[in-house]
Parts: structure tokens; C-alpha cells; sequence
DNA sequence: ATGAAACATTTTATGTTTAAAATATTAGAA
DNA sequence: TTCTAATATTTTAAACATAAAATGTTTCAT
């Protein structure tokens, strides 16, 4: 049997084994890489500002939409349960930093906004989270950026192609 | 002011601020992509094999060391702490996935392996979740996958450089 | 030997996250 | 109108996660 051969000889199923294992590891090395780089802002949150990240991305929320989100927009935008936001935003008002008030139309919504205290709050964090996130992704080239970028799009894709 | 000049104008200090703002867009399509993968696989685990994402975690991690692995060994590799392999131990010592025996030269470390039962469960499970993970990452193109591969190497290489 | 330090694990206290049930509101069909 | 389904949120119970303290073991310099 020689070498070429064997090249030729992978068949259609042990070609798809060997896909598979291939997105296997990939699978795992994106897993590994993202909880790092999650853990390291997480850690940077804590030690430097006493906030969680959940805490930091609701706020990070509703920072870009000043006009106010609902309960529901929350939940959804942070891809995270809605009981899960109800408990956070309960600690937020307690701490004075965003506030709820009730829709005029709709009596069963919430309207959640930073208090200007909480603006103030999240400005000084966003500019310390964005350089910690450019310490660990900002030194690929733009090309790497580029491309990865592209490819996530591509997995998002696949991806909610698939969920019934 | 003509548009290449504000091409060329752009000095120091807002080329900077670009690359942060890019370093972030990167970081959130990479937290949200690696979510979404998360809880499909999460979801499937949880309705077909009523298991959790950190138990077949634990289980994956001695399916490749069928020599075992301690306590220590598990919490370093899953990359959480002591206390929680500790208490998802306990969880499959009692359903009889898993054993714990004691070490012949170490009376601190455990031993942990898969028992039989542990073994044929988790081939069963593997397979699913191979296919799984293939359907959301197995769509990528050659270049794709060895691109994606190569940046986050990349990656997991500058962070890992900070980390006080 | 003895004591200090490092090691391996478990326990405890606290907090996060999810799914599912409960509560309440709204909209629309019969 | 009244019933039903959809919507928006909160509550609850269980699993998961961490840090820090506690327990017991090993090593090694003195």
C-alpha cells in the first residue's frame, strides 16, 4: 500500500469522522479561549470597580440605548433568563444606579434607564474595559482581526440556522 | 479639508482609540458566538441524556485518561475550582458514573475514573455531541477552520502573557 | 525527631444562573 | 362580553461557581 493510496482511500464516512474531530477541537479551543479572556475581565471588574460582569453588561445595555430598555429587551440582548435580570436590576436600583419606571401604555413593562449616577459610574468603567479588551484581542493584525471576524459571522449563522 | 487629509489625519492617539473600539466589536461577536454554541450543545445534553454541560465535562476529562485523574488534576483541566469538581463528584459517585479510589502512595489524592457504566454512558453521549458541535462549526471551509484555529492560538498567547 | 510549609481535598458561605411555575396584563376571537 | 392566547415580569427551586476556612497528609530543613 503506498502512501498516496492511503491519502486517496479516505472515504466519505471516515472523511466526516475526521471533520468532526476537527470541529471538535476547534469547538474547544474557541471554548477555552473565550472563558480566559471572560475570566480576566471578570477578575479586572471585580478587583478594580466591585462589579460583576452580568452587572457591567446590564448596565453596558442600557448605556447604548439612553432612551430606555424594558425587562424583556434585557433579557434578550443579554442573552441571559429573565429572572436572571429581574435579580440584577433589583441591586442596581438598590445602589441608585438606574432606575425603573412604569411604560404609560403598557402597565405590565418596566422602563429602565441609568440614573445619571449610574452614567457617570458605567463612563469611568467602559474606558478601563475597553483597554483590558485591547490587551488581550488588540494585538492581531488587522488581518487576523478581519478574518476572525468574518468567520464568527459565518458560525452565528450556521448556528441560528440550526435551533428549532 | 480635502478626504485624504482626514485619511492621514488621524494621529497617535485616535488610531488607538480605533483599534479599541475594533479589539471590542471583536470581543463581543466572539462572547456572543461562543454563547450561542454553548447553550445549543447545553440544551441538547439537558433534553436528550438529562445531563449538564459541566457533568459531561467532568466525564470527557477521564474518557481521555482512562488511567484517571485526581481531584486536583480535574478542577486544573475544567478550569473551575476545587469546590465544584468537588461537589459534581460527589453528584456522579452517586449515580455510579464515576469511582473514586484512594492513591497507593498518597493518602490525600483520590483517583477518579469512569466506572463501566460511566464509560458506555459517556460513548453513548460523545457521539451526539461530536455531531453537535459539528453541526455549528462543520460548515466552516478548510481555511476557515485553520484560520480560526491559528488566531486563537494567538490569542490564548497574549492572554496568558497578563495575567498577573 | 520536630516544626514549617506545601499539598489535596472538602466544607461553608455567598452569589449566579437557569427552567419552570406563578402573577398580572393585554389583545383578539367567538 | 367572555374566553383564550400571548406578553412581561417575578418568584422559586435546583445546579453551578467561587473564595476562604478547615482538615488531613506529605516533605524537608533544621
Amino acid at each position: 500500500m503506498n502512501p498516496t493510496a492511503a491519502q486517496v482511500s479516505l472515504d466519505h464516512e471516515s472523511r466526516i469522522e475526521q471533520d468532526d474531530h476537527h470541529a471538535v477541537r476547534l469547538w474547544l479551543r474557541l471554548l477555552t479561549c473565550t472563558n480566559l479572556v471572560e475570566r480576566h475581565l471578570r477578575n479586572r471588574l471585580r478587583t478594580e470597580f466591585d462589579i460583576t460582569l452580568p452587572r457591567f453588561d446590564f448596565m453596558a445595555q442600557l448605556a447604548r440605548e439612553p432612551k430606555g430598555l424594558t425587562m424583556g429587551d434585557l433579557s434578550q440582548r443579554m442573552m441571559v433568563s429573565g429572572g436572571n435580570v429581574s435579580g440584577i436590576a433589583v441591586q442596581l436600583e438598590g445602589e441608585g444606579l438606574i432606575s425603573r419606571e412604569p411604560v404609560p401604555g403598557n402597565r405590565r413593562a418596566f422602563c429602565v434607564t441609568l440614573t445619571r449616577a449610574g452614567q457617570k459610574r458605567f463612563a469611568e468603567m467602559a474606558e478601563a474595559h475597553e483597554a483590558w479588551v485591547a490587551e488581550c484581542l488588540g494585538n492581531l493584525s488587522s488581518a487576523e482581526t478581519e478574518q476572525m471576524m468574518s468567520v464568527l459571522k459565518h458560525i452565528k449563522h450556521d448556528v441560528s440556522r440550526i435551533e428549532p
